[in-house]
DNA sequence: ATGGTCGGTGGCCGA
């Protein structure tokens, strides 16, 4: 089996690269971040007719994200206890959304950019995280032998081999040390990164910025992951991350992350 | 060269 992640940066303007991507890299679930579409618009039957089932949680403009599966997709589980508001306390961001996938919890989260340091959405970036850790760690607790997946855009460059210039980051978020702690703490609680072996650094990014012809000059940041629980981190035999899909017209500012399972 | 790149929106904001 093969799973995947992608911050998408809108299903509309991208709907037509991702349904080719899905019919060349053979990929059996995909968790889909910023799909920036509220749920009653979401192109569902694109999906459907690849044979892909879909869980989307979208409200607005804004963040949105996505399951979509073709090994079955079951018990949809939209947000997490826990998880802080911003803005009208009874309003939850679409920021997480997971589905049961052939025995596969697969989450798809994206969590929130934090915009500076001192600003309130580093702050709720940090809570956010906490909240993930302290759901992820019960469900260990609860579930030793679980096949989980955290997958997303964890807008965190866990270490420094993982941005292209120390400098340039200096006194930016992604790259702090609390935001650095929130990633170890899942880790801590049994979540492993488990695409880094396969794809070594330093120099290996998953994201580049639009301006500044940043990919073409190899300036990016490795902020998206797939963490494992440790029954499914057992299963992994490989993992890529897809560059191609950084190239040519109008792509994402991410390239999709794959893991490849042993049956 | 006083910009730089997108997407969604609506005549700027977020990333």
């Amino acid at each position: 089996m093969r799973i995947a992640t992608w911050n998408i940066n809108s299903i509309r303007a991208r709907i037509d690269r991702l349904t080719a991507w899905l019919a060349r890299s053979d990929v059996d679930v995909v968790a889909i971040q910023e799909t920036k579409i509220p749920d009653e618009k979401f192109p569902t039957e694109r999906f459907t007719e690849l044979g892909y089932q879909v869980a989307h949680h979208g409200t607005n403009q804004w963040n949105g994200v996505a399951v979509l599966s073709r090994v079955g997709l079951d018990d949809v589980q939209v947000g997490i206890p826990g998880l802080p508001t911003w803005g009208d306390p009874a309003v939850s961001e679409a920021r997480s959304v997971s589905a049961l996938c052939s025995g596969v919890r697969m989450w798809s989260l994206y969590v929130p950019n934090g915009r500076a340091i001192g600003d309130p959405h580093y702050d709720y970036k940090l809570q956010w995280l906490a909240a993930v850790r302290d759901y992820a760690a019960k469900q260990l607790v609860d579930q030793p032998d679980a096949q989980i997946a955290f997958c997303g855009d964890f807008n965190i460059a866990p270490t420094d081999d993982d941005i292209w210039s120390v400098d340039y980051y200096r006194n930016s978020t992604h790259v702090t040390p609390p935001e650095r702690q929130a990633f170890s703490a899942l880790v801590d609680a049994g979540f492993t990164d488990v695409v880094r072996p396969f794809t070594p650094g330093p120099g290996v990014y998953t994201y580049w910025d639009y301006t500044q012809l940043s990919f073409q000059k190899r300036r990016g940041m490795r902020i998206d992951f797939a963490l494992a629980s440790p029954a499914l981190a057992g299963r992994v035999t490989g993992a890529l991350i897809d560059r191609e899909e950084r190239k040519g017209k109008l792509p994402s500012d991410h390239a999709p992350v794959i893991v490849e399972l042993e049956d």
